[in-house]
DNA sequence: ACAGTTGTTGAAATCGTTTACAATTATATC
DNA sequence: GATATAATTGTAAACGATTTCAACAACTGT
């Protein structure tokens, strides 16, 4: 067991200077092969393991790159997480992840942690209020992208999902299929997807001229309880015939609501929701769903922010990509 | 826009030496008043932060622990690296989050890098096959706690879970129901989880004395295909009265094909499984489930490990220790 | 007035790498 | 065989913090 076992030692045992070591361990193509040979023997009897962070204090480069979302215990936010991951690994970068709660004071928080740590960039689900900080940082080199979310004023990329556009959809097809009555449970209005769910709802009732009726808006949390009580309280009201959920967690509780409620779908009453989790399609029959790309904005955001990293054009230079994934509307028999 | 802001300039422009900017930073007490706020000011309005890149080198410390579990996708891992970071924030600790994916190299590579980066301590979920490296990092001095999971003959503080006697208090709850022919749909056999559950299916017929008639117990892999499959090959056998699951993915699978075939829970099958998740208790009637201590496990792991860090008993001084939380059995109306 | 504290500071070494530069040796060219 | 060129190595200076040590100032009690 060696106390200390650095590149130093390394040397020594191969008898040679630390420059030499470094050499082979970083690949240099002018070592003798002998020399390199020697060298490697010694690092694998010893099990020497370079000390990353004294290479990313000399190189001022961390190769990694910080992700704070709001939550992993979501099914949407622990895909983004997953598919930064996995870019990240495709790059030859690790990644840094935190749960900013959707709490502005967190997400400082953890912006400066990251910013400590040096980390070459980050992806940011953002709550929308710490612009100033924000700006700072890329004006400090750090690159930096927005993934689902935006903040008004902030030149950075951003990768986002037409929420309003596939939402008016959803609720287009459900109005010429019939429907009249369609309650709506909606998500915070504090955040953008929230929002725009509500708006593309809106939208479609305008476009088709069909009026919504009094209370058949419910404002929700995103969260599966929320969505069986907003749902019990629609349910009451006799002229509902159709059921539209902003998210899928919310829309688990409105589905227990219906079914233990007696209700046949699509007989008594038809039903959708935005996102496509799991049991869409498993359940009979099957729910119509729109299905975010979610995988897809999570990697695109990542190969945004590591080509930004490598150009080495830092922040500013260039000017920011604002890309808009399309969000796809899948029928099955639910409505 | 500095170019490059570090304690130096800092010291320039505040007019001290680098010496005191670092007092200030760390909070020693001997900083005359005058000083501290003028360092603090300059600080401020510069919008400074640490290296910790630097910092961490020269105290030999990360003050950060990675966590390497199989999947931040699946509800039972994704869990427990909640719960360890929680725990970590609490202690003052960052962790690093890496998605093993259940197997052994990946586990490897992720071990490497771990090191390389010093991080403190680790957590670790093991796939059972790199003991050698483990000893070596253990013996030279980075603790590790495994959760969920062990590594026979490993010298180092587990968390796990009574799987065995857990999964047996459901069967027999089952068998003196009245229940005689129990399908099972087991989880993969190389995995200690896996191996358990089915034991306790075992031993609980032979506590009642009760045969396990030929086919039915199924493998599956914990996913939720698998899930389904294994149900419908189960349900063609006639006999059968009642079907217990051995985790919660599977079980979603099994519990849509039930209903797909049209049949009742509990009138015309019985419906148990492993694992808790929110649809369990929101469905009707509720369907009784294992609901193992999930946050607590990785909990305990963090505190196990920041305890080991922060005691500076490294590795081996101290004698390993290992902890069994216990699942509880919550019966509710589908058994 | 003096020694002994206590409070407050700065100079310089250190952590473990990478890398610019110089130095040395080997190879190719004429 | 002299010279130019290329390959190979080592020396020492970074990177940006912390921390040891010594120095100095301001008190305290005698």
């Amino acid at each position: 067991m060696h106390r200390k076992l650095n590149i130093e030692k390394v040397a020594e045992y191969a008898g040679v200077s630390t420059a030499t070591v470094s050499r082979v361990l970083n690949n240099y193509p002018f070592v003798k092969d002998e020399t390199r040979r020697k060298v490697l023997q010694v690092i694998r009897e010893t099990n020497y393991q370079v000390n990353a962070v004294a290479r990313n204090l000399r190189r001022k480069k961390t190769h990694s790159i910080g992700v704070i979302i709001s939550n992993v215990l979501s099914s949407f936010y622990s895909v983004i997480a997953k598919a930064v991951e996995d870019a990240a690994i495709r790059n030859k970068f690790s990644t840094v992840l935190c749960n900013g709660g959707d709490s502005p004071e967190k997400e400082l928080s953890y912006l400066k942690v990251l910013h400590e740590n040096r980390v070459d960039g980050i992806i940011l689900s953002p709550t929308g209020k710490n612009r100033d900080y924000l700006s700072f940082l890329i004006s400090s080199g750090i690159p930096i992208t927005l993934v689902d979310r935006t903040v008004k004023g902030l030149q950075c990329d951003t990768v986002l999902v037409n929420n309003r556009e596939a939402s008016r959809e959803v609720v287009r097809y459900m109005l010429r299929q019939g429907y009249r009555n369609i309650g709506f449970i909606a998500g915070p209005q504090d955040r953008l997807t929230g929002i725009e769910r509500l708006q593309g709802y809106y939208d479609a009732h305008e476009n088709e001229g069909v009026p919504v009726h009094e209370g058949l808006v419910k404002m929700g949390d995103f969260l599966i309880e929320s969505g069986k009580a907003r749902a019990i309280e629609l349910l009451e009201n006799g002229r509902l015939d159709a059921l539209y959920v902003s998210n899928s967690d919310m829309a688990t509780g409105a589905y227990v609501a219906i079914k233990e409620k007696g209700l046949r779908i699509p007989e008594d009453i038809g039903f959708a929701m935005f996102d496509d989790p799991d049991w869409a399609s498993l359940v009979t029959p099957g729910v119509s769903a729109v299905r975010q790309p979610v995988y897809t904005l999570g990697s695109t955001a990542a190969d945004l922010l590591v080509k930004r990293i490598v150009d080495g054009s830092g922040a500013i230079d260039k000017e920011p990509v604002k890309i808009v994934l399309e969000a796809r509307f899948i029928k099955r028999g639910s409505v």
